[in-house]
DNA sequence: TGTTAATCTGCATTGATTGCTAACTAGGAC
DNA sequence: GTCCTAGTTAGCAATCAATGCAGATTAACA
């Protein structure tokens, strides 16, 4: 059910495909996110990948993850506190925040295409997020 | 159906009431919030009233929506795209936003507060904001 | 009218992200 | 294997939204 994102050697293929280079940095950042299932700032990837690879710039995980999800092999989301953070899960799905520890989860939202939406005065739809705010289990 | 923020007579009392002083730039901003039906950013706020009391600060504006939003006399949206707007509608509606001109307008989803949700795993919900992108009738 | 806590302005600061550029390198061509 | 070049990287400056701070000012109430 729950789509990871592409491996690394798919995802090498995939820059490939599009004309990018894959450089050693891209690689470590490509198996970083593939054994990642939480929702990870740049700063946070940026420190794990540090560990691996010290030198490395906080510029080059930006922009590596921008083009990632460029190529919709990640998604951003926002939710609304401070930074952004990457989704390597790009399956439809929404996301629950916990407004205490900022912990976020991926939930899934039965017919979330199927909304029944009053007021679009013209306006077409092209994607919808639905963002849960409340507290999780631990800080309940 | 859409209900607008208080009259400025009504906002003074709230203030009052929560010990807070009613000062002249909050008045104007009481006035420029109760006459809009948009959703500005803070900014755009500071810039009608600098046309009005020139030399207001935009602290200020900021200082008095954060206020008014912890009383619950407006809500604060993050559509994701830069600065934070002010939305004088506090019935239960949500978002459409204009990807091509940044153009924010409320919508009414039936059913939103009974959503099926899987992967809960022990969060409990205490609000929703579904966001819709797509593009809005001038621009498409 | 006096007192005082709340507020205002203006400026410094933080935090996230992007812009810029010179040095470097992946990857195809020869 | 060597060259060449477009794409990348590192590092730092800059931007943008928002908040922190402090001294001067003022609303509100006795």
């Amino acid at each position: 059910m729950v789509r990871q994102v592409k491996s690394p050697i798919e995802l090498t293929d995939a820059f490939h495909a599009n004309g990018l280079k894959v450089t050693p940095q891209r690689q470590l950042l490509f198996r970083l996110m593939h054994d990642n299932t939480m929702h990870p700032t740049a700063e946070a990837l940026f420190s794990d990948a540090s560990t691996q690879m010290p030198g490395i710039s906080l510029r080059t995980v930006y922009q590596t993850l921008t083009d990632l999800a460029a190529m919709g092999e990640l998604r951003l989301i926002d939710v609304g506190a401070g930074a952004v953070r990457f989704d390597p899960n790009v399956d439809d799905h929404h996301h629950v925040v916990c407004e205490l520890c900022g912990d976020v989860r991926d939930v899934y939202v039965a017919d979330s295409q199927n909304l029944s939406i009053d007021g679009l005065d013209g306006f077409a739809i092209d994607s919808t997020s639905i963002l849960f705010h409340g507290s999780c289990a631990k800080c309940a």
